[in-house]
DNA sequence: TTTAGCACTCGGTCACTGGGAGTGCTAACA
DNA sequence: TGTTAGCACTCCCAGTGACCGAGTGCTAAA
C-alpha cells in the first residue's frame, strides 16, 4: 500500500511527465508548492516507488518516468473526475445543435472535433446495426439476372447488396417474395432475420411461391445484412506531434493500423458501461503497446450502439480525455434518442 | 534542343537517381556500359545540362539530381512505354477474376493491390454517379415526420437521404408521389432529375396530388443526389519509406491531405483520356509540391466514371507506374462493362 | 573534341570534451 | 527516527575539430 506521500509524489511525477514528456527529477518536484519536502527526501521515495514498479529510470543519471503500472495506479486512484472547460463542452454541444441528418456525417464530425480538442487520434465504431429492426426491404432488378436488394432499418440505416438471381426464378416470384417478406418481417431485428425466414416463412412460402427452396435461399441472401462495423478515424496525424513517436518505424506501425481499418476492432473487445482506459500492453496489439486508449460506449434506447475511443501515447492527458468522453457519450446518446427514439 | 549524348546522360542521371535516391556523380555514369565517355566529358555535359535547367546540384561537391524540368523531359521523351512484368499484370487480373460484387469493395481491393505493387500511395476517385440513370426510387417512413428516400441507379449504386416530411403532407400523397416519380423518371440521368421534375411533372402533379407545391419541393429534396465523389486511399504509409519524406513536417502535410479526403479532388482537375503525369508544382497543392501524380481515367460505356491515381515522390518510378496504370484502367473499364454494360 | 590529372570543396563521421542535470550515499540535524 | 544538506559520481548531449571520400571545375595534353 502506498503512503500518502508516495501517492502525492507519484501523482506529481505523472502530471509533470504528461505535461513535459521529459523525465522528472527530484528537484523539480520539491519545488512544487503542494510538496513540502526537500529533493533528497523525494529521491528516497522515488527510489522506493521504482522498486515497487511504479516508476522507471531511462538511465542512471536521469529523472524518473512512470511505468505502465504507475499510469494504471494514477488512472485508478489519483485523478479526480474533472469537468472539461466550458469552451470544449460548447464545441461538442454545437455539433448536436447543427441538426446534421445523416448519422454517418454526424459521427465523422464528432470524431473531428474530438480530435481537435484532445490533439490525439479518435476512433469511432459503429453504429452497430445488428440490433436495429427491419423497416422495409426492396429488390430492384438491374438486368435479367442481377438485382440489388435494399434494406432500411428503423434507425434510417440503409444496407444494400448486389445479388445474382438464380436461373428459373421469375421477376414475379421475386416480387411476391418481397411482398411477403415485408408483410412478415418488419420489426424483426436484423440479426434474427435469417433464422426467422427459415423458421417461420417456410410453409407460407410453400403456399404462395413456386420453386420454394430456391426462393428461400434467395431470401436468405437478400437479408444477409452486412455485419461490418464502420470505423471512423480522425486526427491520425496528431500522432506525429507526439515526441515519443519520432521513430518512423513505430509511427508506421500505428499508421498502417489506421489504414487497415478493421484491425483496430481488436482494440475494442467489449462494449461496457462507462469510460474504459487501457494502458500500453493492456491493448491487444503490439503496434499500440506504447499507447493508451480511452473509450466509452454510446447507446440508443439503452442498447449499446458503438464506441468512441481516443488513442494517444501512454503519456496522454487522462484527466482531460476521460472527462470529455464521459460527457460526449452521454450527449451523443441523448442526441440519438431525440433523432430516433 | 538536346544532343543525343545529353539525352543519354540526362536519362542515366534520372534512372540512377530514381533507383538510389542519391545525387549521381559523373564517374558512376561513365561506368555504365551504355555510356562510352569518360567522367570528365560527362562532367562537362552535366554542367551544360544544369545551365539549361534540367539538373540541379544540392551543394558544390555533390553529384547532380534531376530538376522538375528534367523529370518532365524524361517523362515526355526518354521513357519507352514498357509492359509491366507478368507477375504484376497477373496480380491485377486476379482481382477481376475474384468476382467481387460490390463496386466499392472492388475499388478498395484495386487500390490495395496497386499500392502493394508500386510501393506508393494510390488514390481512386469515383465512381461518378452523376451520369448514371435512375432505376428506382423508394421512400420509407421512419416516423410521423421523418422518412428515408432511397435511390437505386442502373449501375446498382444506392443513395440514401434522410428527409423531414413537411407538416400537412400525408403518407398517401407521398405514396402517390413516389409512384408517379417511378413511372416518369426511370431512365433519367441523376444530374437531370431535379430539372426534369420541375419541368415535366408539374401539370401531372397538379392533377393527381393535392398541395402540389409542397410536394414538388419534397420531390426535389428526395431526388437530391449526393454529389460527393468517394475517395479511396491505399498505401498511405508507403510514403514513410521514401527517404525524401524523412522530414516529419512534410510528412504531416501529406498525411493530413489524406485524412481530409475531399481536398485531394483538387489534384485531379480533369478527366482526360490516357495516362497523365503531373510533376511537383504542376500539382495544385503546396503539400505535394515534392510529389508527382500519375493518373488515368476508367470508363463505363465510354463515359469517364472515375480516376485511378498513384502519388509518389517526384523521384518515382515513372516507367513502371505509367505502364501499370495504362493496363489497369483498361482492364478495370472492361470489367465494369462486363458487370453493368 | 576528348581525356587525364590535380587542386579544391563540402558533407558526413568519429573521437573528444565540458557542462549540466540528476542520482545515491553519508553524515549531520531536529 | 525521519529529514535534509553536501558531495562525488554517472550519464547524456551539444559542440568542436580532424579526417576521409566523393565529386567538382579547370587546365593541359592527346
Amino acid at each position: 500500500m502506498l503512503s500518502q506521500r508516495q501517492r502525492l509524489i507519484l501523482q506529481s511525477v505523472v502530471d509533470d511527465y504528461i505535461r513535459t514528456a521529459e523525465p522528472v527529477g527530484s528537484r523539480s518536484i520539491s519545488k512544487r508548492k503542494d510538496v513540502g519536502f526537500s529533493a533528497a527526501t523525494i529521491r528516497n521515495e522515488m527510489a522506493d516507488l521504482e522498486e515497487l514498479g511504479y516508476l522507471e529510470q531511462p538511465h542512471t543519471s536521469a529523472g524518473r518516468i512512470p511505468s505502465n503500472l504507475g499510469y494504471r495506479f494514477y488512472v485508478d486512484h489519483l485523478i479526480p473526475t474533472v469537468r472539461p472547460p466550458r469552451n470544449e463542452i460548447k464545441a461538442l454541444r454545437n455539433l448536436f445543435a447543427l441538426k446534421i441528418d445523416e448519422l454517418e456525417q454526424m459521427i465523422a464530425e464528432t470524431a473531428k472535433i474530438l480530435a481537435q480538442i484532445t490533439n490525439y487520434t479518435t476512433i469511432i465504431l459503429g453504429p452497430q446495426v445488428f440490433g436495429t429492426k427491419l423497416k422495409h426491404i426492396q429488390v430492384v432488378p438491374l438486368s435479367e439476372r442481377v438485382a440489388v436488394s435494399v434494406i432500411v432499418t428503423d434507425t434510417g440505416h440503409v444496407e444494400k447488396r448486389r445479388i445474382k438471381v438464380p436461373e428459373g426464378i421469375s421477376l414475379t416470384s421475386i416480387e411476391k417474395l418481397v411482398n411477403l417478406l415485408n408483410a412478415k418481417l418488419v420489426g424483426v431485428p436484423l440479426y434474427k432475420l435469417k433464422d426467422t425466414v427459415y423458421e417461420k416463412l417456410r410453409e407460407e412460402l410453400l403456399r404462395h411461391v413456386d420453386q420454394c427452396e430456391y426462393v428461400l435461399d434467395l431470401a436468405a441472401e437478400l437479408l444477409q445484412a452486412d455485419p461490418n462495423v464502420k470505423v471512423h478515424f480522425s486526427g491520425t496525424t496528431n500522432m506525429l506531434d507526439q515526441p515519443e513517436f519520432r521513430d518512423l518505424e513505430k509511427m508506421k506501425g500505428i499508421l498502417s493500423l489506421f489504414e487497415e481499418g478493421k484491425t483496430v476492432l481488436q482494440l475494442f473487445p467489449l462494449m461496457e458501461e462507462g469510460v474504459q482506459v487501457r494502458i500500453g500492453h493492456e491493448n491487444n496489439l503490439e503496434e499500440v503497446s506504447q499507447c493508451s486508449i480511452v473509450s466509452a460506449t454510446y447507446t440508443l434506447k439503452g442498447r449499446p450502439l458503438g464506441i468512441i475511443g481516443v488513442l494517444g501515447p501512454t503519456r496522454m492527458n487522462y484527466k482531460k480525455v476521460i472527462g470529455l468522453l464521459d460527457i460526449l457519450t452521454k450527449d451523443f446518446s441523448e442526441h440519438l434518442r431525440r433523432l430516433y427514439g
